[in-house]
DNA sequence: CTTGACATTCACATTGATGTGAAGGTTTGA
DNA sequence: TCAAACCTTCACATCAATGTGAATGTCAAG
């Protein structure tokens, strides 16, 4: 496919989309008039830049571990060395820290949440039981 | 404290730190001289504000979180809003949705790792092997 | 009292991810 | 043949997060 239809199918410009190939996170063929050509399978690539960097992680990065988190899971060979496993292990890492760190935040928000819900819930009863004696409640909390 | 101590102790230069008051994140006390004095439970606050930032969250929205995931669990009446509490929501999906997405990733990597181990072993293996029959083996593949 | 290590504000620079638009080539259909 | 809708490259603009540095004030120790 082409460049506008992988941008309408991921929600990512056409601009996003050069930007990426010439940050070497995307390499599609070329048609004979110059065209860029994309397969099937960049539609999820591009989806998995995407979140790496809404998540934070910098092109630089993304490129690094991106050929081995792919679908395809071949092992490059020229991967063994000391140096990679140990930046691999490193990005591991820190992509941990990342996740623990949201996850923190998420429960916090999520716990906030509930006790928030659990409040306008008791606010309402209270104003329903209140209704029964006095009329015209004024709680401001509809669903 | 201190700027610096907290810079140091957080591992954000001042320059950040000033930042993140400008932006509303952090409101740290004035000293008669003007100084800033920021409270020891500053420390975890400017932790997590990087570790949001650093997930790629905006101060934008680090500023409307932040209240509803720290330390003393206040609920504030004035959060009880369908608009607040959608709010919350939203933030909490888009939250899952990085999660979801780093932990998918950090486990490709992961098994992508694992493999690599793997096969150096294996190889490391072969070489051992082959070195009671021949010698001068090159395998380079060293710890 | 002066010096050095802090602090302040303010302004400008940089970097990475993105938008915008100009100038032009290609393809397709009326 | 012409227009619309694609595509190309290239250059400049923007925005948020961050660095850098100037000009200046405060404070503690020699």
């Amino acid at each position: 496919m082409r460049i506008g239809e992988l941008a309408e199918r991921t929600g990512t410009s056409r601009r996003l989309l050069r930007y990426y190939e010439e940050q070497g996170l995307l390499s599609p063929a070329r048609s004979p008039n110059g065209y860029r050509e994309y397969s099937e399978a960049m539609v999820d690539r591009v989806l998995q830049i995407r979140g790496l960097l809404e998540a934070g992680l910098p092109t630089r990065i993304v490129k690094r571990i991106l050929p081995c988190i792919s679908k395809p899971r071949t092992i490059h060979f020229s991967d063994a060395t000391p140096e990679t496993i140990a930046m691999l292990e490193r990005e591991r890492e820190r992509l941990t820290k990342r996740i623990d760190c949201l996850t923190r935040s998420r429960d916090a928000l999520s716990g906030y949440l509930d006790a928030l819900l659990a409040a306008r819930r008791a606010a309402q009863e209270a104003a329903l039981t209140a209704a029964g004696t006095a009329p015209a409640a004024t709680v401001s909390a509809e669903a």
